[in-house]
DNA sequence: TCCTTGTGTGCAACTCGTTGCATAGGCAAG
DNA sequence: CTTGCCTATGCAACGAGTTGCACACAAGGA
């Protein structure tokens, strides 16, 4: 259910179509979750069927039209529920940590690679949280004094960065591990 | 597809029945990839379809009879064969992210609790893992030298750790933010 | 001219994952 | 002796999420 919260909090912050939407869902919104368009227009749709969103044509010059949604008074209420509601801590799924602990079994060496790749990745994300944190909050273009929306938005990215930090730090640990395993005569 | 390498995995780490192997999903390997009874269940019946699982009827007593499973030399091949392909990076979905960026169209005050909550579960499994760690790997009782396995176990484990210590780290400014907006006057 | 890229929406089929329920015996506490 | 918990496996139904494909039009480059 968690999809139609973060739709909401985005239509809110925003309105907009679906195709804008999953555009949101690869930066902004998607560095906390993420979603493909199929799963978004599916989701558009329902939330219309149920009134949580009103829906309106809008033609454009040069471009398809568009349906420009936006939040309506029982998802702004749906929304406020959910807010006073607890949610689960997180499960983590970490790919990456199944296939660290598998390579017990096969060679550990071969992993140094792939553990790179993942390193560099995250590298290039917290690069990019950092020149969004630069643009949007602690510029010289960032609102003066910054309201209540943009607090929570920061403090959020605040989270992206350390997490990215925590991960590259700890990503440098496993690839230690796995030179020195390397270094090491291999066996179960 | 994840559930199945994390199944062989665990089950090259120890042999066992799809109850005991839900268990382990509540500890050990849980704490990176989770999954219910059911569905380990459905999964375990495919994999020994597709030969990848030895299954062996095993009587006890006091007890239900059980299936031990354990990985055939298929399943074997299967694990490395996705060892050394790429895995994409994580994308992270974060609920409580949500509901901070949807405070702001709320009361951000409200969310103090709820996040408090998640504060007081990312400790306690934090202390957890501590424990865990002191009992498998830098204690007395510790395998000396630890194993190519231990090793990798440990590098996983330090990353749950550091995880937790950054999420506490984290929910702090977290609290810290919604504690000075709730001294400011509310607004959207 | 054709091919690719971008905007915009959507169906169909599938797998993954969750929830509720069912069964069945043993064990322990009230 | 009944209630509840633990071990142990499983079905059925649903919702969440992915993948592949399709259509339609515009703009720009080869």
């Amino acid at each position: 259910m968690a999809l139609e919260h973060a739709i909401l909090v985005s239509l809110l912050e925003q309105p907009g179509s679906g195709y804008e939407l999953a555009r949101r869902f690869e930066r902004s919104i998607g560095y906390f979750w993420t979603a493909t368009h199929q799963q978004i227009y599916r989701v558009l749709k329902r939330m219309e069927g149920d009134g949580l969103l009103r829906v309106r044509e809008v033609a454009q010059q040069g471009r398809p039209d568009k349906k420009e949604y936006e939040v309506a008074a029982p998802g702004r209420a749906a929304l406020s529920q959910w807010l006073h509601e607890p949610v689960e801590p997180e499960s983590i799924r970490h790919e990456l940590a199944v296939k660290i602990r598998g390579a017990a079994f096969d060679d550990p060496a071969a992993l140094i690679s792939e553990v790179e790749r993942h390193r560099e990745a995250h590298r290039a994300r917290l690069a990019h949280y950092l020149s969004g944190e630069q643009r949007d909050f602690t510029g010289p273009g960032a609102p003066q004094p910054p309201g209540i929306r943009q607090e929570l938005q920061h403090v959020v990215l605040r989270g992206g960065v350390a997490y990215e930090r925590m991960t590259i730090a700890w990503l440098d640990d496993v690839l230690a591990t796995l030179h020195r395993l390397g270094a090491a005569p291999p066996g179960a």
